[in-house]
DNA sequence: CGGCAATGTGTTTTT
DNA sequence: CACATTGCCG
C-alpha cells in the first residue's frame, strides 16, 4: 500500500497504529485522508480483520463518505468494518441487547418531538398549567439530565426551585412512560449501552475483544455518554485514535464537551500525540481571514495554521440592500461561475438559520439553478406523513402510545376525548399500554384494524404495505371523499413517500419495516434518502457543513442578530462558539469565500435592519473586496425577468400544466412565488409559479 | 364529538 | 408571520 502521498507527520500517525493517538488536525490538513488511510493500513499492512475496527464518525453523511473511500482502497472488505455514528452505533448494541436492557426487540425511538408530546401528555395528566411550566423547557432539562446521566432519583437531590420539583415529578414519570411504551429517546441510543456496560462487564468484554480498534472523527464535539462510550470500549486494548479540532467545537449546546479533546493526553498518559497544521485546502487569504477571527476567543489554546498554496483572490463582501437583494447577488455570482464551467457541486451557500434557505431557494429557481437542500426536514413535519409513519410505529409496536394517540382517531371514529381518557385512565391502573386496555366499542374497531393489517406484514413490501394501511385505515378514502385541494396535496405527498420507501427497497432489497422506521429516525433528511447524481449546488447550515470541502463558498446573513445569532449573544462562552462557527464556515473554501449582509431584511413578518457582523471586522479590511452599491444595480438590470416571467400564470393547485422542458403535470401547492408541480415523468418539483415555460391547460 | 374562529405564542444550531 | 392551542357552538 503506497502512503508517499502523505506529509511526515500524516505518516506518522498511519504507521503507529497500535496504542492510544491523538490527532489534533486543524482545518483541511487531510484528517480524513489519514484516517481513512489509517483503517485502509491496518486491514492492508497489517492484517486486521475489518469487523474488528470501529470507526464513529459525527453525521451519517460523513459515514458513507468514509465508507466509500475506504472501499476504493480496500474493497469489498470496507462493508465489515462498522463505520456509523454515535447514535447507530448505540441502536445497534441495544438492539443487540435489548431484552437484558428490559426491552422488546420491537422497540420505538421517539424523536425529540414525540418526547415533547410524552412531556405535554404528563403535564396534563398531573394538571400542571403548561403556560406556567413550558414544556420545551421541561423537556431540555430532562434531556441535559440525561446526558450528564443524571437520572430522575438523584435529580430529586438537585431540586431547589418550585420548578425543579415539577421536572422531577415529569422526569420520573417520562422514565417510566417509556418503558411502558417500549420506547427509547434519543439521549437512550447513548446511554443504554453504558448502562449495559456498567451491570454486564462480561457483554462489554465481548464488545472490547470485537472492536479492537477505535477510531472518533470530531472528537472535541463528544459529549458525556460518548466520551465514556469511546473509552469504555477501547479500555481492554487501547488502540484508540481520535482526531479533532477545538476550534471547530460547535455543538457544546447539545453537550458537547470540547474538553474531552484538550484532556486525552491526561486520560491516556502514553498517547502519541500528532499535529496536522498544513492545510491543503484552502488559499492563504481564506486561512488569513479565518485565523484573524479565531484568535479573538479568549479560552483557546493557540495553534499555528499554514498553507502552502497560493494568496488567491479576496472575500468578496457585499453589501446588500435587503434579503432579496442578497440572493439576486448570490445567484448571479453563481451564474456567473457556471459560465466559467464551475461545477455545481463545488459550489455551497451557507447560513445560520434554516429559514433563511427560503429566499435563496426561491432566487434559484428563478434563474434555474440546480440546488439541494440539506438538512429539510419539512417533508416528514406534514400532517399526513407524521399520521402515516404513527401507523407503522403503531403496528411495528403496539405499545407506542404516542402513535396511537395521534392516530386512533384519524380518519374520525367517533373517538373523543372522553373514551381517551377513560382509555388512559384504564392504562394507568393496570400500568400497561393504551393498546394493550382497548376491549370494547369503536376504539375495538381500531384496535382490529391494526390487527388485520399487523396479519400481512410479513408477506407484503413496505410499499405494498404503505398502500395498505391507507386503504384499511380509510386514509385513502377520507382524502378522496373531501374533494378539495387539500386534500389532493396530501395524497400527492403520501405518493412521494411512497416513492421513497421504493427508491429504498429497488437500492436494498427487500426490507423490514424495522429497520426503515430505524432509518428514518436517525437519518430524517429526505436529501440522503434519494440518490440523485446530477449536479447541484449546495444550501446548508453552517452547522451542517462540518466536514466538508467547496471550492466556493458563499455565506449570507452575515449580520450581526443573525450571525452571531441573538440567542447566542448574552454570554462570552455562547459569543465564542458563535465564533467557531464562522471559523468553520470560512475554512470550508478552497478557492473563494463570499460574505453577504443585507441592511434591511423581513424577519418574522417584521421588517428590521441589522448592521454587519462584527465577524467582518475581525477579519480585516485589508484581506476584503468590497463589492459595491454600483455594480449591485448593473447585475440587477442584467437578470431581465420580463422575458422569462408572464405577469401572472393564475396558478392554482389542482391545475393541469405543460412544461417545456417536463412535460404534462398538476400543480400540487402554490407557496408564495414557489408552485410544486408533479409531473408525469420526472415526479414532484418546485418551480417559480410564474415562469413563461409553465403554460395551463 | 366535530368544526370553526379567535387568540396566543414563539421564532438557532442536530444526532 | 405561521403555527398551535383554546374555546365556543351546532
Amino acid at each position: 500500500m503506497n502512503i508517499d502521498s502523505l506529509n511526515e507527520k500524516q505518516k506518522e500517525a498511519v504507521i503507529n497504529y497500535t496504542g492510544p493517538m491523538l490527532i489534533l488536525a486543524g482545518a483541511g490538513s487531510g484528517k480524513t485522508k489519514v484516517l481513512t488511510t489509517k483503517v485502509a493500513y491496518l486491514i492492508n499492512e497489517k492484517n486486521i480483520y475489518p469487523e474488528n475496527i470501529l470507526a464513529i464518525t459525527f453525521t451519517n453523511k460523513a459515514a458513507k463518505e468514509m465508507k466509500s473511500r475506504i472501499y476504493s482502497i480496500v474493497g469489498s472488505k470496507a462493508f465489515k468494518i462498522q463505520i456509523s455514528t454515535f447514535h447507530s452505533f448505540g441502536l445497534k448494541i441495544i438492539k443487540e441487547n435489548a431484552r437484558l436492557l428490559g426491552y422488546d426487540s420491537n422497540f420505538t425511538i421517539l424523536d425529540s418531538d414525540d418526547s415533547l408530546s410524552v412531556v405535554k401528555k404528563i403535564l396534563k395528566e398531573f394538571n400542571i398549567d403548561s403556560n406556567k411550566y413550558n414544556p420545551k423547557a421541561i423537556r431540555n432539562v430532562i434531556s441535559n439530565n440525561k446526558n450528564e446521566m443524571i437520572d430522575a432519583i438523584s435529580f430529586s437531590k438537585y431540586a431547589h426551585t418550585d420548578f425543579d420539583e415539577i421536572v422531577n415529578k415529569v422526569y420520573e414519570k417520562y422514565e417510566r412512560n417509556l418503558k411502558l411504551n417500549n420506547a427509547i429517546d434519543f439521549d437512550d441510543l447513548l446511554i443504554l449501552p453504558l448502562k449495559l456496560f456498567k451491570e454486564y462487564p462480561r457483554i462489554l468484554q465481548e464488545y472490547q475483544e470485537k472492536y479492537k480498534y477505535v477510531f472518533i472523527d470530531e472528537y472535541q464535539d463528544t459529549n458525556e455518554p460518548q466520551y465514556i462510550l469511546s473509552k469504555m470500549i477501547s479500555a481492554k486494548y487501547k488502540n484508540i485514535t481520535v482526531v479533532g479540532d477545538a476550534d471547530q467545537a460547535i455543538f457544546t449546546w447539545r453537550g458537547a464537551n470540547y474538553k474531552n479533546i484538550l484532556n486525552f493526553e491526561k486520560d491516556y498518559p502514553n498517547c502519541k500525540v500528532v499535529l496536522l497544521e498544513e492545510n491543503y485546502r484552502s488559499t492563504k487569504i481564506i486561512l488569513k481571514a479565518a485565523n484573524n477571527v479565531i484568535k479573538n476567543n479568549k479560552i483557546r489554546k493557540e495553534k499555528n495554521l499554514w498553507t502552502q498554496n497560493d494568496e488567491g483572490c479576496k472575500i468578496v463582501y457585499y453589501k446588500a440592500f435587503d434579503e432579496k437583494d442578497e440572493s439576486s447577488y448570490v445567484v448571479h455570482e453563481i451564474k456567473r461561475l457556471l459560465e466559467e464551467n464551475v461545477s455545481p457541486n463545488d459550489i455551497c451557500v451557507l447560513y445560520r438559520a434554516n429559514a433563511q434557505s427560503r429566499t435563496v431557494e426561491e432566487a434559484f429557481l428563478t434563474s434555474n439553478i440546480s440546488y439541494n437542500i440539506v438538512g429539510s426536514y419539512a417533508f416528514y413535519n406534514r400532517k399526513e406523513i407524521k399520521d402515516l409513519i404513527a401507523y407503522l410505529k403503531l403496528i411495528y409496536n403496539n405499545k407506542d402510545d404516542i402513535s396511537l394517540l395521534r392516530v386512533i382517531n384519524y380518519p374520525k371514529r367517533g373517538i373523543g376525548n372522553k373514551s381517551i381518557e377513560n382509555l388512559s385512565i384504564k392504562a394507568d391502573i393496570e400500568n400497561k399500554s393504551l393498546y394493550e386496555v382497548i376491549s370494547s366499542g369503536k376504539e375495538l374497531q381500531f384496535k382490529n384494524i391494526i390487527e388485520d393489517i399487523k396479519q400481512e406484514v410479513d408477506k407484503i413490501s413496505l410499499t405494498e404495505l404503505i398502500d395498505l394501511i391507507l386503504d384499511k385505515a380509510g386514509i385513502k378514502s377520507d382524502l378522496e371523499s373531501e374533494k378539495t385541494i387539500e386534500a389532493d396535496i396530501r395524497l400527492e405527498n403520501l405518493e412521494e413517500f411512497k416513492s421513497i420507501t421504493k427508491t429504498f427497497e429497488d437500492s436494498e432489497g427487500i426490507i423490514s419495516l424495522g429497520d426503515f422506521l430505524d432509518e428514518l429516525s436517525l437519518v430524517s433528511d429526505v436529501s440522503e434518502q434519494k440518490d440523485d447524481n446530477s449536479e447541484k449546488v449546495t444550501l446548508m447550515t453552517m452547522h451542517s457543513v462540518k466536514g466538508l470541502e467547496f471550492d466556493y463558498v458563499f455565506v449570507v446573513g452575515f449580520e450581526e442578530g443573525l450571525f452571531p445569532h441573538v440567542n447566542s449573544m448574552e454570554s462570552n462562552d455562547e459569543l465564542e462558539e458563535e465564533r467557531r462557527l464562522c471559523y468553520v464556515a470560512i475554512t470550508r473554501a478552497k478557492k473563494k469565500l463570499y460574505l453577504i449582509n443585507a441592511r434591511s431584511r423581513i424577519l418574522y413578518g417584521k421588517v428590521s435592519s441589522n448592521i454587519p457582523s462584527r465577524f467582518v471586522k475581525e477579519i480585516g479590511d485589508d484581506l476584503l473586496e468590497t463589492v459595491g452599491k454600483k455594480e449591485e444595480v448593473i447585475f440587477k438590470n442584467k437578470i431581465d425577468k420580463t422575458n422569462m416571467y408572464n405577469d401572472d400564470n393564475d396558478l392554482h393547485p389542482g391545475d393541469i400544466i405543460t412544461h417545456d422542458k417536463y412535460g404534462t403535470g398538476v400543480v400540487v401547492s402554490i407557496d408564495g412565488v414557489i408552485a410544486s408541480i408533479a409531473f408525469k415523468k420526472d415526479g414532484l418539483k418546485k418551480l417559480m409559479k410564474n415562469h413563461k415555460s409553465i403554460k395551463k391547460v
